[in-house]
DNA sequence: CAATCATATTGACAAATGTCGATGTGATAA
DNA sequence: TTATCACATCGACATTTGTCAATATGATTG
């Protein structure tokens, strides 16, 4: 973990929709795409996009299941973003 | 301090060189710009438009003293950013 | 097989961003 | 006054970003 990988990790929730897509999934555990293109008010491709974006920063978790995506935060990173600014 | 406030200050330090510069200001107190200069690698232009954009965040201070800008850390703000996401 | 479903990818576009050289500003020094 | 200093602003540019409609994918169902 490099100066850029945490840079990378700020910048990808640097954005409104992604930040708020990071808070809602602290406090619900697992949320798939579905259930996230309802809370967010964005197109369904967009939505996919911010996805990518958070799970190629290493926030987010990305976990298959049958026809469903389910996406969790990665707890030790975002750990890891808390503590970077002490 | 809504949701739109701390994105734009993540966004702020969703990057290399800003990064860099916020986390020098953590273990230095006060950096006056020709300081942040020597250490950036980047033209002086570039620098003091980096700076607006930290400024204007919120995420640090500006103190003017004759000819010279130091700049530090805005403690309170990044305390709030540092617990956003818990 | 064809149809449906959840999600990803592509292509296009306007808007925002990072960068630099050149110039402006406002204060101090000679 | 003129020159110098530290920093800000401007203008230009290539690159990146956020967004959408359209299409593709890959698995399931009829």
């Amino acid at each position: 973990m490099d100066l850029k990988e945490y840079a990378n990790m700020f910048k990808a929730i640097g954005d409104e929709t992604r930040l708020f897509i990071l808070k809602k999934m602290i406090t619900n555990d697992e949320l798939c795409a579905c259930k996230l293109l309802e809370m967010v008010n964005c197109n369904q491709s967009t939505l996919s996009h911010h996805m990518k974006i958070l799970t190629d920063s290493g926030l987010v978790i990305a976990r298959k299941d049958w026809k469903w995506v389910h996406y969790s935060i990665n707890k030790e990173k975002v750990e890891l973003l808390n503590n970077y600014l002490k």
